[in-house]
DNA sequence: TTTATATGTAAGGTTAACCTTACACAGGGA
DNA sequence: TCCCTGTGTAAGGTTAACCTTACATATAAA
């Protein structure tokens, strides 16, 4: 699905194996989530929303984003 | 983890498998996010939220929750 | 009492969201 | 040129979020 992860992170100005540290999974799930490989878990929605401080809805955007 | 799910299901008037259909989900699976069986995955908490006309975060208490 | 509805739960199956390991490639610096 | 870092991706494994089917129980209505 669609969200601003890459574009935030890179603003924070961490690499993809950083990111996935203070959210706690791998480099590959941050990764597959920034090329909508995969969505993620709500709990990783939730951690990611609260380290970019904002809500889980203005992070993932929901309303463009197909459905799988 | 930790919802208002039961209690704004039945505010609305709606049993487990009618809130299952608006969502799109089994009754089950309705059943074991109100009694904190597993978690949402992100669309479903989406779902529930935009029905209940709330934000995931306000009808998910992350914070007063564990995580598994 | 019988019947219907709502809920709770269990079993067994499928799929997707992770994991680790590994390899390829691009760009920058020494 | 040679490393080193960052990214992209693939393979194979585990787990949890669903599914359907099924059964038990409680309550309310007939």
């Amino acid at each position: 699905m669609k969200n601003k992860v890459k574009q935030l992170r890179e603003q924070y100005g961490l690499t993809q194996a950083q990111l996935g540290e203070k959210v706690n999974v791998s480099r590959q799930a941050i990764n597959a989530i920034e090329k909508s490989k995969f969505d993620p878990s709500i709990w990783l929605a939730y951690d990611l929303a609260e380290f970019f401080n904002m809500t889980i809805e203005e992070l993932f955007e929901f309303e463009e984003s197909e459905r799988k």
